[in-house]
Order: structure tokens, then sequence, then C-alpha cells
DNA sequence: TTCTTCAATAACCAACGGGTTATCGATCAA
DNA sequence: TTGATCGATAACCCGTTGGTTATTGAAGAA
């Protein structure tokens, strides 16, 4: 019984796949050429990332002729912001010098 | 050349690793034993996990006599924070592009 | 139509990872 | 000293996973 947070981080643990949802959120939408091309590794691999991401929420599709466009849904991450603050929260409520990680997640 | 976040999402991508990190931030540092005998799985994969929490800067140990407290550092989260704060920004900076786009073609 | 291109799927393989049991060193108890 | 307990390590097993090549279907191009 998966929970979201368990989705996400395994979904974002391999290196690979974090790469490729770091260029979508960084440079927008893009064909599955064209984020081949950069990865260094093959179409098929690309294509299965791609799939483990879209199953994880983290990105959507979009058909146009034969290319498919992907873009990340950075919304997605949502459950991981949560779990971090709570995490974050627990240690809060039994130590008190926090300040840096809270002026990190201030921004 | 495993990166921070590369290490963070990794060592927190396992349920049972990352239950152990949730627990110790809720409840503050515990022995082995204690952890072992809420964790569903034997002794040795709980010392196992807490190495690799222990590699990634998320707990550390203290020997007393011959048993050994295991407890957060959730500090070492901050990779993690500045890694979705920052997915996040771009998000950000691209709806604002958008935004910006618009603007400039309604004049 | 025919040929090419794009991306998904199939089939397969090697490596990794998380689990186990067995064991060992160290510490406390008798 | 002897025996029990705590936790780390060793050795091993097996399922998962990330990669590959080959192939397929769908959509342009000629």
């Amino acid at each position: 019984m998966p929970n979201a947070q368990d989705v996400l981080f395994k979904t974002l643990a391999d290196p690979t796949r974090r790469a490729l949802f770091e260029r979508l959120c960084r440079e927008g939408e893009q064909t599955v050429g064209a984020l081949t091309a950069q990865s260094g590794v093959s179409q098929p691999a690309v294509s299965k990332h791609l799939g483990v991401l879209r199953h994880a929420g983290l990105v959507r599709d979009r058909h146009e002729g034969r290319q498919t466009h992907y873009s990340a849904q950075p919304g997605a991450l949502g459950p991981l912001i949560d779990w971090t603050s709570r995490m974050a929260g627990f240690w809060q409520s039994r130590f008190d010098d926090l300040e840096d990680l809270l002026k990190r997640m201030d921004q």
C-alpha cells in the first residue's frame, strides 16, 4: 500500500529520471526526442522513465501528431513538501535552533 | 558522483528506512532494540538501514554500554528542501514569464 | 501507395538492494 | 569465569529495476 510520499520518493530516487523532471521544470514542455537527445540513455529508456513520472503525477503528456510533448506538474511535489515540513516540525517541537532550515523553507 | 539530493532521495525511497527516520523524528532518540521491536523486520535489517541513514547524515549514533542510541538529524533534510524549492521556483518563473508574455500581448 | 520518423511496448539481461539466518565482539549479570 | 544480551557484520537469496535491442503502430513525407 504505497502512499503519496512513497511513490514520490521512489520515483525521484533515480538520477536519470530526476534529471528528466528537472529539465522539464527548467525548460518547460519537451518532446521525447528532445529529452532523449540530452539524456545519455536510449529512447525506450526515456519513455519508460517518463511513464513512471507520469504515473506519479509529476508530468503530463500531450500528443500532437506523431510526437508526444511532456511537461512538469510541480504541484505533484506537494506531498513531498508536506512530509519534509512534518519531519522538520517534529524536530522543531523538541529543539529550537532550526532557523537555518526554516529560512530555506521560507523562500 | 552522487550529489546530496541523490543520496537523500535514494536513502528515503525505502519505506522501512523512511519509517525508522520518521519514528526518530517523532519520538526522539531510540535504541536499536526499541526500533527493531516495532519495525516488522529483523535486527540486522534495522542495523543496515540505520547505517544507510547515518551515511546520509540523517541520523547519528551514540554508544552507551552495549546499546546504541540513534537520533534524527533533520538538518540533513536541507538539500531536499533546497531542491524542491528550486523546482517549484522554476515553475513559478515560467509562470511569471507566461504572465509577462500575456501582459505584453495585451497592450 | 511507399518510405521514413516518432514514441511506446516487448523481451531480455545484469546489477543492485532489501530481506533472511548465522555469527562475532563487546558488555553486563550471576 | 560463565552465560546472556545487544548490535554489527558476513554470507547468501531473490525480487526489483534500469538498461539494452528489436519491433510495432501511428503519423507525416514523397
